[in-house]
RNA sequence: GGCUCGGUAGCUCAGCCGGUUAGAGCGCGGGAUUCAUAACCCCGAGGUCGGGAGUUCAAGUCUCCCCCGAGCCA
């Protein structure tokens, strides 16, 4: 059995933004806990490259699509491996293999009798990539989104029947487990109870997309040709012959769609009808995420305000964005980024609580057990190894709903149990009297312990600062899997403990940003 | 214009089917302590729960109206 996870494939029309860089790490996230519980994870991710605007951005830079293309998609690649992305898959709709792909998929679809051509008439945004509905007699239709005018459109396009989906979509939808968060549910339902409408998929006098196959002049509409990759990029490292029908085999279909809400009608109506048309077994879930604002505003280049993930990433770090985007925002829910609350609750969190538990406890076991950590008479139980199993089971419980916030929280409790445990016991008084040697063995070897177990659960969400928490606790280039390390009391006494660092160094605030 | 979801301490939010002095984290103020990354721990101040009316023995929690914000659709 796999599990699959996308993100969606990002719109290559500018570099890497916050959000993509957002969705990419939850979608990380989920697929680090996945294989922490043993399963057969297939992460994809990818770039959607085609349609107009795209080519419009090239034409305005002086370059050619595809080098357009090439210069924005080597930088979400770079972009996911500084931003410690696992994923193994990478889709580009302009490589050879989705062409063939959508080709194929186009096919079935037609061959189910879901193709006709007719003409689309209407207003059309190419920010959006929609037509839009114009009820007001306006001189200039505009789109509020993109604060652009509105481009007249009439002409000859091939439509898919999404009508004859309407029974299926709705059934679909119903479904308790098919749109994530349940809140979102409820706007995809009113949007299908008004009735669904065949749309268009493809475009004449646009050059840059997939050719038709059987119809000259045309090129697929971006939507078609991008919700295909998903299939794709399942078949990229396939050397044969392109079959749809066997993609069962590769992890089809996907577990969960993770996307920005702004697409959700796109992954949780459009698609699974394009699917039940193709005959292919449809997608398990969609989760529509929240958007990011920036000191309480919207993020927009009008605005000037654009928070460059490049810039945050040079000036704070990997794992402390990480951590916050995780560990502040409810999943699903919209976010803010403000930096005087960001550098708080990494400090208090990462180095406050995590790091400086981790530090203390390792100097005092350093300093009287012989540079390694204790052995304790009774590791069997005890008031930390209590609350971490009841951690332990609550964090399952919220991760697998993607409650990935609560999972933080909980966490963080669990180091603030041990910070409180050790001002209870006094190891420092204790030691003071010979005969406390081995019960204060037993309180340093249970927070060890609590760091570790911290530790693995942490991985998921901030990996490289979970590494080093190990590290300091003389675990190396351990390769976890959750059932057999949550276990209480798997700390090796005498191990040599390694001379303590801060792990994460406390932030300061950056005034230029 | 229709529909949906929100408006609870300075900030971000918890508060299930209505029931004792409304909670957490951060921020702020004070105390204690030295094992530790001026960290940790303890204590405290701070809220007429958007406004108004109603139902009830009892409403942040239910009903209606209004105001504000976000979103979806038109």
């Amino acid at each position: 059995m796999s599990y699959t996870i996308t993100t969606p494939l990002y719109y290559v029309n500018d570099k890497p933004h916050l959000g993509s860089i957002y969705t990419t790490i939850a979608c990380d996230v989920l697929a680090r806990y996945k294989r922490l519980n043993g399963e057969n994870v297939i992460f994809i991710t990818g770039v959607d490259e085609h349609g107009l605007k795209i080519q419009r951005t090239a034409n305005l830079n002086n370059v050619s699509p595809q080098n357009h293309c090439n210069r924005i998609t080597s930088q979400y690649q770079s972009q996911w491996d500084e931003w410690r992305v696992s994923n193994h898959k990478f889709v580009r709709t302009t490589s050879n293999t989705h062409k063939r792909v959508v080709k194929e998929f186009f096919n079935k679809v037609k061959a189910n009798d879901d193709i006709y051509l007719g003409r689309q008439q209407g207003w059309y945004c190419v920010g959006c990539e929609e037509y839009k509905e114009i009820t007001e007699d306006t001189e200039r239709p505009f789109c509020n989104i993109h604060q652009k005018g509105l481009e007249w459109r009439d002409e000859e396009n091939l439509f898919f029947k999404l009508s004859n989906y309407q029974k299926e979509i709705e059934e679909l939808i119903n479904s308790d487990y098919f749109i994530y968060p349940i809140q979102r549910r409820n706007e995809i339902i009113n949007f299908v109870k008004g009735g669904l409408r065949d749309f268009s998929i493809s475009r004449v006098n646009l050059d840059w997309g997939i050719d038709v196959p059987g119809f000259p002049g045309h090129t697929f509409y971006v939507w078609f040709d991008a919700l295909a990759g998903y299939l794709s990029s399942l078949l990229i490292d396939q050397q044969s012959e392109i079959n749809l029908d066997n993609i069962s085999n590769l992890g089809w279909p996907v577990d969960i769609h993770v996307i920005g809400k702004d697409i959700l009608r796109f992954h949780a109506v459009y698609w699974p009808a394009m699917l039940l048309s193709a005959k292919l077994p449809l997608p398990k879930s969609v989760f529509g995420h929240g958007f990011l604002t920036r000191e309480g505003q919207k993020m927009g280049k009008s605005l000037g305000n654009v928070l460059d993930p490049r810039t945050l990433l040079d000036a704070f770090g990997v794992d402390p964005i990480r951590w916050f985007l995780i560990r502040d925002i409810q999943f699903g829910s919209d976010g803010d980024f403000k930096q005087l609350r960001f550098v708080d609750t990494v400090n208090n969190d990462l180095a406050n609580t995590f790091g400086n538990l981790l530090n203390r406890t390792v100097t005092m076991s350093r300093k009287w057990y012989c540079e390694s950590i204790p052995q304790p008479n009774n590791k069997i139980s005890n008031h930390l190894s209590d609350i971490s199993h009841e951690v332990i089971t609550k964090y399952f419980k919220y991760m697998d709903q993607l409650n990935f916030q609560k999972a933080a929280e909980l966490i963080l409790k669990l180091s603030t149990a041990a910070n409180v445990y050790l001002n209870d016991q006094c190891p420092w008084t204790k030691i003071k009297d010979p005969a406390n040697k081995d019960v204060v063995a037993n309180i340093l070897y249970s927070v060890l312990e609590t760091c570790r177990i911290s530790a693995i659960l942490l991985q998921p969400i901030i990996p490289d600062f979970s590494n080093k928490m190990l590290l300091q606790l003389g675990i190396e280039n351990s390769t976890i899997q959750f059932d057999e390390s949550l276990k209480w009391g798997l700390l090796k006494s005498d191990t040599k403990l390694p001379e303590p660092n801060p792990i994460l160094v406390r932030l300061e605030l950056n005034e230029n940003m």
